[in-house]
DNA sequence: CGGTATCCTAATCGATACTG
DNA sequence: CAGTATCGATTAGGATACCG
């Protein structure tokens, strides 16, 4: 577990927020974690919902339970072929989507979450109810900054 | 509050995981929502959190309190200036940190994590604790399906 | 000290064409 | 139907040099 020191910036002061690992964790040593060390779980995590498409595929399919490759590239307007194979791939290899194929002609390949995938949907629902309950302080925050950047330049 | 519509994906079935918007969203009708609507919130902090430097200049803020540039530098080994001016600009332009100068010489600024910011550790720590929790079966998966397409590959 | 400016590489993403 | 393969555009990221 000694890899996971990394991403300790949510180990800290901060009032203890699930107090989970934190009574392993709080204030380990800074010296033995890698800012960038690789194969931080955490930042696979980041990596992978950060790219364009993983979040709405899972989405999609925690909604609606199974889904066919044509009936997903319907869903996710605008996503192209290669990017949502790459994507559903990517979410296999991790063992969050299941693929099944089934031999048939023409070729029916179905797409569901797992178990694994859905405990995923909790922590993605806690960065999607932060961005609703603060995204219009960030615009406000946004729109400050560049009203200020822009008088800088003008006077 | 329409265009919140998007991220849709962690509404639908599954058990009114925290239940607070879940009321007024819950099976909102798919029509509404675009794939990858410009200025969707949830994409924006996805985008945020997914690159490179962000999620460390955070953790590395909320943990310090007060850091100046050239101590984030040489904390967060192997970072660029281009880059953490780059993710400090950012941040500051979205009211997540504040950057202050002191008129002196030599010049001296320093950076802190804002209440706002602050607020975002709690989602990110609940994305932490998943992939503390999940990783080792994430890296199974993988491991099977590397191991299976080798196979396959073979004979 | 705390940055910009410039140039460059590598990765991401998308459009198109083709296939079992 | 469910993909691969290929190419080109865009972007993120980094190395280096210079500036107030």
């Amino acid at each position: 577990m000694e890899s996971f020191q990394r991403f300790g910036m949510l180990t800290g002061p901060g009032k203890a927020d699930e107090a989970e690992e934190n009574t392993v964790m709080a204030r380990a040593p800074r010296t033995d974690w890698d800012p960038y060390a690789d194969g931080c779980p955490s930042r696979e995590v980041l990596d992978r919902i950060g790219d364009k498409w993983t979040v709405l595929v899972l989405g999609e399919l925690a909604e609606s339970g199974t889904r066919r490759y044509t009936a997903l590239r319907r869903k996710l307007d605008g996503v192209s072929e290669k990017m949502l194979t790459q994507t559903l791939r990517a979410l296999e290899r991790d063992g969050l989507v299941r693929r099944t194929v089934h031999p048939e002609v023409p070729p029916r390949v179905e797409y569901e979450i797992t178990e694994l995938g859905a405990t995923l949907r909790e922590p993605l629902v806690a960065l999607k109810n932060w961005s609703m309950r603060h995204m219009d302080e960030v615009l406000e925050a946004r729109a400050a900054y560049d009203r200020e950047r822009d008088t800088a330049a003008q006077g």
